[in-house]
DNA sequence: TTGACATATGCCCATATAGGTATATGATGT
DNA sequence: ACATCATATACCTATATGGGCATATGTCAA
């Protein structure tokens, strides 16, 4: 087998540097594809390339708006790799270091689960 | 230009679910390879490689003991992993909702940082 | 209709992957 | 020295990548 898709999951989506330019750059506002290009200095068809994939992981929407298409971010998808990563915050943080305290972070991050939306 | 490498850093070290999943299972603690292709189910010579990758972006370390290796998890290198969702966290969490409780961790965050190790 | 603009797609290439199988390396006990 | 256990490495294959370039698609304005 080799490597997974980069659309397979948002891991692999956000793997690519360029990607999270890409994302970096729509947390400002929905944003043409010329606007990208020009930001991040790549040429065009590689912006769309990557947005496609963007795209198909759920992590931007699309609007058509005259001749511009006008791309949109969707944090959603990153909601995985937050809830991964969390579990391992304690490696450098100090705010883990006494064992109170990681307990009444646990039951404050169990609350807002109960709490949210998915 | 292909893919970047598996071992260029963290971001895709850790695309790769098996990898993940490696990780979740040193959290126990210290393990030898033998330990993880048992709880993982897979083949022996995979996992060997999947610890080289986590290795090479300082995400494991290993330690001589007999005629086994013990690895042990370093989840520092997955901080900047971190730093970089947590942006986005408003995407999906009400914790965000109120621009005063957003303000309120803003602050937390400056707090630990600022008494961080690095 | 024509031309300019905005974006997407097609084709090419070099690259390195995950997994499989076989084998090498290395340490232990007898 | 030897057999065994524990792990790493070498070699193979199929696959999809990111980037470059050319071109298709689609929209607007005159």
């Amino acid at each position: 087998m080799a490597r997974a898709a980069t659309t397979a999951d948002a891991f692999n989506a956000v793997a690519e540097p360029r990607r999270r330019e890409i994302l970096d750059a729509l947390a400002g506002g929905e944003r043409p594809v010329n606007d990208l290009v020009a930001q991040l200095r790549l040429a065009q068809p590689l912006v769309s390339k990557h947005l496609r994939v963007l795209r198909q992981v759920g992590l931007v929407g699309v609007r058509d708006h005259g001749r511009q298409r006008l791309y949109r971010l969707d944090g959603r998808a990153l909601k995985p790799i937050h809830d991964w990563v969390k579990n391992y915050e304690r490696s450098w943080s100090q705010r883990f270091d006494r064992l109170d305290v990681v307990l009444e972070e646990l039951k404050k991050t169990k609350e807002e689960n109960d709490g949210d939306d998915e």
